[in-house]
DNA sequence: ACATCTCTTTGACCTATGTCAAAGCGCTTT
DNA sequence: AAAGCGCTTTGACATAGGTCAAAGAGATGT
């Protein structure tokens, strides 16, 4: 398992464990991979473990009965899915696919809170990390109750840029079709507020190439919900 | 601290802790109280610990910059909040304030993080704790993404006739004010919806006594998404 | 019983955003 | 380069639900 072993290191929520609960994690460990498109687990499917994302991104998703998806999040190497049901025993509470070619390592339940249980670190970790989840959900709702289009758009734009150091420019990562989703929209919406937010010279987009041309006015946008005319 | 002790019985949270630890929480939990209306922590707050209901309530919601709430939970006896704060370091990442007159325990970060760290079993109960919370919130940002006012509405009289045990009767457990916006709306959208429920003899209302009339009905509304007409 | 206050209901109106349909535009495949 | 395919954009339209204002209806203290 020596593979394994070496792709436990740099992943937050085992930051800070001793040489031996890595080999325990290592040991327990299962590697498996998904082809992009391809899906992980569904909401209400029997919690057997949890994931982490080694390589590639998961996109973890809410489905409603017309088909519209409400995208919960975006994983990427390093992060970890599907702890939820490990703890609570229920069904996964939504659906996993992978957003790209992925590696992952799979983690089965007992085993895991087995190691749990001897070593407070990794539970102050997990803690942690649920915690982190539980803050941007919250956020999520927030925007999702409380803000218009326009605003979580310019957040996400603002973020993007800030993510990625570059202050003017911000390359989505994902298509517009998912960005819309993820902003609780759909894809027609989000593109004419695009439209209007260039109209407006507060960004220049070109395809996925999104040039921020006025920070404060996207920003009075973001946080003081200044209408968009 | 007997006093304190005494009310540890009962809380999920402390359940099968060994006796020491029970006395361990006892030392450190510190009792407090709030009048009804009054403010227990505010939305970036500096988060030195986590609080236990002991009798009364307590609703933790977020304010949008124009003034309008969505509640993100109501909590009640042997339930906790305030612990997200106390995993990440952070501020609070919402408002909290007594929906009651109500007696709380507050148990400050450091001290329980040093009880967590030699407890594996109260690691696991917060473990489980909050992913019961993140698996709600799932829910909530379902149903406000991806589902109308009437099947909120639907779901939650359900809810509460499902919870109360009596299937005919829902009464409700907060003001129709409240209700609205724990259910992401408002007043005004609420009662309209309420009274074609009425008028469709899904329901009967009167005050806060609601009577489920046609169950099937509103089944259909909350599952379906069938549309009131 | 009265005055006051807060919560709820109702009406008229408005707007953000969703639906449906049709082009347009890049890509990849042949 | 042509053809095919999925994504994005645009237009015309529909509507759920929000805003504003006023009236009703309970509750509470005097």
């Amino acid at each position: 398992m020596k593979e394994v072993s070496g792709q436990l290191a740099g992943i937050p929520l085992f930051l800070g464990l001793s040489g031996e609960q890595y080999d325990a994690l290592a040991r327990i460990g299962v590697r498996r991979s998904s082809r992009k498109g391809e899906r992980i687990f569904s909401e209400g499917d029997e919690g057997t473990g949890f994931y982490v994302v080694v390589t590639g991104r998961v996109k973890i998703f809410k489905v409603s009965a017309e088909g519209k998806e409400q995208i919960l999040h975006f994983f990427g190497p390093g992060e970890s899915f599907g702890e939820v049901s490990v703890f609570t025993g229920q069904g996964f509470p939504a659906d996993a696919v992978a957003a790209a070619q992925t590696a992952l390592l799979f983690f089965p339940r007992t085993s895991f809170i087995a190691l749990i249980r001897n070593d407070p670190v990794l539970a102050l970790n997990m803690l942690a990390q649920l915690s982190q989840r539980l803050r941007q959900f919250a956020g999520l709702i927030e925007d999702l109750s409380l803000k218009e289009v326009p605003e979580r758009l310019a957040k996400y734009l603002l973020y993007l840029s800030g993510r990625d150091g570059d202050a003017r420019a911000a390359e989505l990562d994902v298509s517009k079709g998912q960005l819309a989703s993820l902003l609780g929209t759909i894809p027609e919406t989000l593109s004419r507020i695009l439209t209007k937010m260039n109209r407006q010279g507060l960004i220049r987009s070109r395809g996925a190439q999104i040039t921020i041309l006025d920070r404060p006015g996207l920003d009075a946008i973001a946080s003081e919900g200044k209408k968009l005319p």
